[in-house]
DNA sequence: CTAATCGGGACCATTTAGGTCCTGTATCGG
DNA sequence: CCGATACAGGACCTAAATGGTCCCGATTAG
């Protein structure tokens, strides 16, 4: 269904809550803001952290914080932290497992396809998901703080 | 990972083959010059005469036949047969599935990135991917690695 | 030194996709 | 009219990837 990981959906989530608070969170309390598991958030917030999308301070006191504004942020960015590299198929450019040598020279060429996405993809900032959010929330809102995000 | 699966990337492989062989061919016959099982390939022949990509013609002598040229079919209506609607979210526009009302407001707004993506898949067709795999026999292997991805 | 917090891996369970098979229906040829 | 051929559609099983959890080592503030 040419569908991305929940954790890729996770990640925008958390980098905007990160947004929003300006200083550092631990993993603990972004997962809290958040609603989701803890666990998971720390892990993916340690892919992040490996792509530099946040960086993090160890120890007491420590935790995570925007690498940079989200307007910086291509989604491109955080699926490929999240979801490793963008390609549609396994037959990749170099990749060598291709057993049928019959039928990828002869339409296997999804390159041309892959670049499409990938620009597509990197066209479009955290900031303007957010944009888009902002304009949605007009319901009644709820009591919970994280609401206020937009 | 952002891929699709692999019963698309048979699709076109069979609707290339379709195209080089003119008049009708057995779902059998594909399936040999193809080098894919059988059975999945009828299941796939089956999935794009549904969608009208190919017609179907039953009893003896039967077979597929390409709906129409290969310069007329976009990558994305061979998707959209294979794995269903392009999203790359569960959480589309009017699902209801989404338990976490908390976070979707926040940031769940993928739509833009949908369009994107299915516009770019729309603007190409197997036409050109057929042609980019002519191209591609001159020029020497390329190197591209993932990490390049933006 | 101790508590807090990230880092990184191992691990298990569930879901999903890939692939196979079986039965029904339509059409052609004898 | 009857049988053979070939698509239509669905049920089913197996295998791999994903989501999610946990644990232990490394680092830093107090």
């Amino acid at each position: 269904m040419l569908r991305l990981s929940r954790l890729t959906d996770y990640a925008v989530v958390v980098l905007v809550r990160l947004s929003v608070a300006q200083g550092v969170a631990t993993s603990t309390e972004v997962a809290a803001s958040v609603g989701i598991p803890e666990p998971t958030v720390a892990k993916v917030l340690k892919a992040l952290a490996g792509h530099g999308l946040v960086t993090s301070t160890r120890g007491a006191h420590g935790g995570y914080r925007l690498g940079r504004p989200l307007s910086e942020i291509a989604i491109s960015q955080v699926i490929v932290a999240i979801d490793g590299p963008i390609a549609l198929t396994s037959c990749v450019d170099g990749a060598s497992g291709c057993d049928s040598l019959s039928l990828c020279p002869m339409a296997g060429r999804w390159d041309p396809v892959n670049d499409a996405i990938r620009t597509a993809l990197s066209n479009t900032s955290l900031a303007d998901m957010a944009a888009a959010s902002v304009r949605r929330a007009l319901r009644p809102p709820a009591t919970a703080s994280f609401n206020e995000v937009a």
